[in-house]
DNA sequence: TCTAATGAAGTTGTAGGATGATATGTATAT
DNA sequence: ATATACATATCATCCTACAACTTCATTAGA
């Protein structure tokens, strides 16, 4: 676990840095979609270090999408739509209204999963899925290995999908709450509720060996809003039963 | 639109293919996490590229959290749950079982996120909705123009979420699903199946304005069936109404 | 003997220059 | 006027060298 930590540290290369200037360039507009990029060599002095550097810089921001280089033209900065990757900046996770977004989109993406899961699942799924589960409860108090096993369990639900896309997505966003929490945590321990937390999967395991989906959907649906709670995030609803209308 | 195409089909340049092939090896397994790397200068040995080569695929798969490199000691294969991005490999993309994989992903984020948006817009979400639809309209064809309006349309619900998270999130596959059509098209023209098309947005657009959230969902779930259905997708059901209790 | 300082070797990080490949515009020759 | 050849600009790749950092063995000293 300290090995994370670590790695969330690791100092910055001078081509992550330059990496990021420039992206930050990119999506504040300075450099709007279709602009050329300065050269390499300009590049290279406007920031002081080697072409070497600024070429590393280069290829992070094309490997994202972010940018097109065109041999013997020069670079362009691509539309947003074009980009190829998702990546969610770390700073922003730290600001607790973005942690009540990425819940919600949570929610959206697990709650049906857990309904395709109950349909597809395989015993071979159920019991990876049964796995994670006694993991989790082993523990008795909500330490890092019980995370772990908590985040194995969602993940395993979204393999049952058969979707691999769905298990990307699920897992990707998951981490980025977890890291979240991480950060917003270490003041306010939550151990007595896990009791709570273990009931909750319990019943979502049920409803995919039961093979029901609504069940699954319903069962899900709830667990992320009492999970979502318990680490002071009060999700806004994100189904139509609330059908205020509008206004 | 040329610009694109000419974007698509850039030429593989070295450090992307070297890049790729780590990261495939990565991916199946032969890396498992925790594993360390050859050395640079090995790595430039075995694929017969000098050392800059393999620096700037390092620098990709270190922008993506594929991998984690600390100076004086070696390069580190990271756990996939501290990704940093999602990326979707542009050759999987042909492959229709993988479309229908996105198209069911899709399904999942916007059907749920139409029934926030009719929850949420505004004024000026509906405004921008409506534009991106009289321009879908507009064209009597199904081109290119037309395409582009229909993703806007989509963004824009995204946008009326007021969930910036989600809205990245549908624009990315939306935008994967662009592609992969891309690719799979330019055989089976779907010129004569505007009208039902449009027929659908309105639909949808309608539930937006009414601020009816199942009605939006409905209306959302259907429109992306009846999409997938038009370039060949027949989509497996995305619910539980399917209710065939697993087997 | 044990400990601590020293130093050598290996690895990544950065610098700088040289050459090849490609696109663009210009000048020349037919 | 057109087409070819050339010059230029830019990215792509290669090469060498050195700096910074880590590890481990060696050695000096208590």
């Amino acid at each position: 676990m300290k090995q994370r930590l670590a790695a969330i540290g690791t100092v910055e290369t001078l081509p992550h840095r330059v990496a990021a200037f420039m992206s930050r360039e990119i999506e504040s507009g300075e450099l709007s979609p279709g602009a050329r990029l300065p050269t390499e060599q300009e590049l290279s002095e406007k920031f002081g270090v080697s072409r070497n550097v600024v070429r590393e810089a280069i290829a992070q921001l094309r490997a994202d999408g972010m940018i097109e280089a065109r041999q013997g033209i020069g670079a362009f900065v691509l539309a947003p739509q074009q980009r190829a990757s998702i990546r969610i900046d770390r700073e922003a996770l730290k600001d607790t209204n973005n942690m009540e977004r990425l819940f919600e989109l949570r929610c959206i993406l697990e709650a049906e999963s857990a309904a395709l899961a109950a349909a597809r699942r395989s015993q071979e799924h159920l019991d990876a899925i049964k796995t994670a589960l006694d993991r989790m409860g082993g523990e008795e108090r909500w330490e890092d290995g019980s995370i772990d096993a908590d985040l194995l369990f969602h993940r395993e639900i979204a393999r049952a999908t058969g979707n691999s896309y769905i298990h990307t997505f699920i897992s990707f966003v998951c981490e980025q709450i977890r890291q979240s929490i991480h950060y917003a945590r270490l003041t306010n321990p939550l151990h007595d509720l896990v009791e709570v937390n273990v009931g909750e999967h319990v019943r979502i395991y049920e409803a995919l060996v039961a093979g029901d989906p609504a069940a699954a959907e319903a069962a899900m649906r709830a667990h992320i809003i009492g999970a979502a709670n318990r680490v002071g995030v009060r999700l806004p609803l994100a189904r139509g039963e609330r059908a205020d209308g509008g206004r």
